[in-house]
DNA sequence: ATTAATACCGACTAAATTAGTAGGAGATAA
DNA sequence: TTATCTCCTACTAATTTAGTCGGTATTAAT
């Protein structure tokens, strides 16, 4: 049960341009260059970032990204959100339901998801990206 | 990010097991039918639910298995860890490690993933078993 | 205008993990 | 001795994740 390296190549991503916003956009070849990840994929996942509105994009030569806003108002929690698309920690138990299941499954199993859910959501939300530089 | 199966799977099998434990040692093959369980699937999550000392076995005709203690002290935090082998929920974004790392790592993303570990170790350890049946 | 640097997009492939199957061997109660 | 169990190893199938390929559109600089 792990988050996948979207997560943690996203994350550091993030980190690497909320530390060098100040000096305008930031290519993402930079970023990848200084970080070891894949140009491509990152652009796959800043992709998914930009979506969630947590980064804008500059088009062109000089362009590049920036964070929407202060790094002090992103949470990690949209930000893994957005990197990994879905948060619920368990499949339904239920094998007919294809959909992964949290607050509209009443079995037992669900306690326990619904618990988990809320401890990886709030101590997620708790941490803001200002604090990781 | 979630827990497979496993987890699903081998708790529900845990709850049935719990439920009908008075009456002596409790056949796979009857919890994957009633659950609509693989049971050769089920067979191999109970072997690491009875290496992590969760259930005993009895084996030969009328055999089966049974809770290794009350339900009440059954921890959903052991029966996961047994079920899914790992609960660090990142991978290390450092790439030449291939482990994954949590306290032992140090880096921005690190301080992330112990909070979430944190998180989920802890909502998980404070649900017993019995709680759920 | 042309060029180089950039984001953006969709389709594809490769690798890894998870889920599940097959075919038994060994133990034990009836 | 037989039927019912756990237990074990090796395999295959399915799914997900990671990453590549080949290009288009936009813009700044020359």
């Amino acid at each position: 049960m792990i988050f996948s390296t979207r997560s943690s190549y996203g994350l550091r991503a993030m980190i690497n341009l909320a530390k060098r916003q100040e000096r305008g956009s930031v290519a993402l070849a930079q970023i990848a260059k200084q970080e070891k990840i894949s140009l491509k994929y990152l652009e796959r996942l800043f992709s998914g970032l930009k979506k969630a509105g947590l980064v804008k994009a500059e088009l062109g030569a000089g362009g590049g990204y920036k964070l929407a806003k202060s790094a002090k108002k992103i949470n990690i929690y949209d930000i893994i959100k957005a990197l990994e698309g879905k948060l619920n920690p368990f499949h339904c138990s239920n094998k007919n339901e294809k959909i992964f299941c949290s607050s509209s499954c009443h079995c037992e199993v669900a306690k326990v998801l619904v618990k988990v859910e809320q401890a990886i959501n709030s101590a997620l939300k708790k941490i803001m990206l200002g604090q990781l530089l």
